[in-house]
DNA sequence: CATTCATATTGAAGTGCTTCATTATTACCG
DNA sequence: CGGTAATAATGAAGCACTTCAATATGAATG
């Protein structure tokens, strides 16, 4: 990036993302790494910052690791929404349209269309339901499953280079630490 | 949400999110929480599940989180991104409209539309900048500083609500954790 | 059998972005 | 001073969604 100024009238602009920077990191006394330039801000409030700081840093992992995905799917032609679909259904086998809306947290005519693309481009294909004919069941083609295998083993090796000098207690603790978080968020949500 | 059907043909269709769904929460051996589900679909590939299901559960915490968020900033007839405008202006004071961009890590054609629309709410204003008048500065109004500022507050709330049951040495640890993985994230993303 | 409910599909409109190209000012540099 | 570069604003197109309303078909139920 880098658009088209930088003028540097203001305070420290090393900024980006979300309510504060991420750029240089530091660590505390306990080695621990924090973001400089969000505890600089923080530093006038008055307020416990750990929580407000390790949600920031939760919501930039977040971006960012949707932005890695988002890069790696459309480099393979496909948006969130189909990449998702793509493997539900390379886990679960094929399935009812309406139970892929539930399980991606979509909308019935998001699915649609969603499965209209992925037909179009060859990947996916609708089966009638014998057992209810009202039902129509989205199912990989063959180009579709070899497809959607390549791009798992492929985001399987980001992912591990994602976590490099992670212990595997480490990644048990965050998997713990934000599980936890969703629970709470979804009490609060009402749901 | 349930939109339509849930008819129980499939394997368990307890799902939601991203590849993996949560809804079922257990607790392994140590205590830490985990996903039924996704273990079980796991299960039969033979890879060290423990980055993908870390990783998971932070993509589904950041992508609750920007639900929260989201939600909250319609709330008060706000977009993600105008949100992210008026923390920044909060914090750093006003600003020419190409910091916003590179901060935000934004297009200036995107700032443009947001500072726009903010300005056409009565939020933002664009000031002249009278060391280099190319520049406009975005500053909030009287009306935006009083709106933003109480957005703040009621979210530090929020903050606080779904951090609970976390010591402030998990929190601690939860950022350093995260942080870390944006940090190799960036390597990846080659930046 | 008749109603009602569940499972989709379709169309229209809107939102919040993105990218690309063009233009008008103004600053900077040789 | 004159050319180039930086700072926007603007318009047009496109993408991936979302919501809402209407329709067709089949299942389930009393």
């Amino acid at each position: 990036m880098k658009h088209f100024n930088m003028n540097e009238t203001n305070v420290k602009s090393s900024g980006s993302e979300i309510h504060g920077a991420v750029h240089e990191l530091g660590r505390d006394e306990a080695g621990r790494l924090y973001s400089v330039h969000m505890r600089e801000l923080m530093k006038p409030l008055e307020v416990d910052t750990s929580a407000v700081e390790a949600l920031a840093a939760l919501r930039i992992a977040g971006k960012t690791l949707r932005m890695m995905q988002e890069r790696w799917a459309e480099k393979h032609d496909l948006s969130e929404g189909r990449l998702g679909v793509m493997f539900r259904l390379l886990r679960v086998g094929d399935c009812p349209l309406g139970d892929l809306a539930d399980e991606l947290d979509s909308t019935p005519r998001n699915i649609t269309g969603l499965v209209d693309h992925l037909e179009r481009d060859g990947l996916v294909e609708r089966v009638p339901d014998p057992q209810d004919r009202r039902s129509v069941r989205a199912r990989l083609t063959a180009a579709g499953k070899q497809r959607i295998e390549a791009i798992w083993r492929e985001g399987l090796e980001h992912q591990f280079e994602v976590v490099g000098g992670m212990s595997k207690d480490d990644l048990a603790q965050l998997r713990h630490l934000c599980l936890q978080l969703v629970e709470n968020a979804r009490k609060e949500l009402g749901k």
